[in-house]
DNA sequence: GGCGGCGGTGATACACTGTAACACTCGCGC
DNA sequence: GCGCGAGTGTTACAGTGTATCACCGCCGCC
């Protein structure tokens, strides 16, 4: 799912998913503005999941604030148009670099030493969700499934030593 | 799971709650004080999941006022007990009548209609997610399910309308 | 009795997260 | 030119959670 065999900041990534969300904006008719670019780079640049109050101080500069409220703004675009996630256990985001089917299940694997993000989905645990979902009669419209743990690099950094 | 085939306002629940709170502190020896008390029976008594500043100003009185962070303090020691848990998506609080397992997963079943909150289990997801963390070289350490929809008493509300 | 520690609570202040409201600009079609 | 809509800047505010200190009651110890 991921490259890399891990969750590395891989400026290559920030690269490609910049290129891929412009041509995106295009294809649908929307801007993909220097403050949306600005934002999504600065998401996709890190390794770890970006809180809004981080990437607004990341992008100020003395003389030329950027207001959370402008960093929000520009996340709900990028979410609407797939091209970030929230996480809802750290108040913070990450790029998507993959293709969603609508109504597809994610999973948020949040690495509680190097805070790394990855993201897996996987259809076998979406039927089984499913069959709870329907044996309790209950209609889902939106899921959240997100663990919390240890990644392989960090479990074999700490084997190591 | 829960016995009455929704997650209406039962007072019969709450005060079961409190007993069996009462008594597996005593068997722990730790303090069930009126503060804990209060705040339990607040979470108990309402069907939907409560904020902390709602539990807070449910249980001040004129002239007797009850701060948020008192409410959060009762309420961290709820959570390590076992007899509340904290709904992530909504910043909120249902109690618990079960008892879990260590490691044991939890699904949150969130009514977008009514604000019910219902809670399951399910082996057979656990055992999916186990294989799909497994893959990815994940070690899980806690772990946060909650499905947002419609319950099944919502929907045929709906339907009859 | 005095005394010190400890858990729980009260109270204030603060940090962090997110939204509402309004004004301004820019580009585009008429 | 003019109106309109999308995007942004700015301010203020609401909601959520934590740090810190002080106080109190209890219990064990000297
Ligand atoms: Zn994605
Ligand atoms: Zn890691
Ligand atoms: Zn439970
Ligand atoms: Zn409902």
């Amino acid at each position: 799912m991921h490259r890399h065999e891990g969750h590395d900041a891989c400026p290559g990534d920030a690269v490609d998913m910049l290129a891929r969300a412009e041509s995106l904006c295009r294809e649908r008719g929307l801007q993909f503005t220097p403050l949306r670019r600005d934002v999504l780079e600065v998401v996709a640049a890190s390794g770890k999941a970006q809180g809004a109050y981080d990437i607004a101080e990341r992008l100020s500069v003395p003389g030329k604030r950027v207001a959370p409220v402008s960093v929000y703004r520009a996340l709900d675009f990028l979410m609407e148009q797939g091209l970030v996630h929230r996480i809802a256990s750290r108040n913070a985001f990450i790029p998507c670099a993959h293709v969603h089917a609508p109504g597809e299940g994610v999973i948020f694997l949040i690495c509680r030493t190097c805070g790394g993000v990855d993201e897996e989905s996987s259809q076998d645990l979406e039927s089984g969700l499913g069959r709870t979902l329907e044996r309790a009669g209950f209609t889902p419209a939106h899921s959240i499934l997100e663990v919390e743990g240890d990644c392989g690099l960090c479990r074999d950094r700490k084997q190591a030593s």
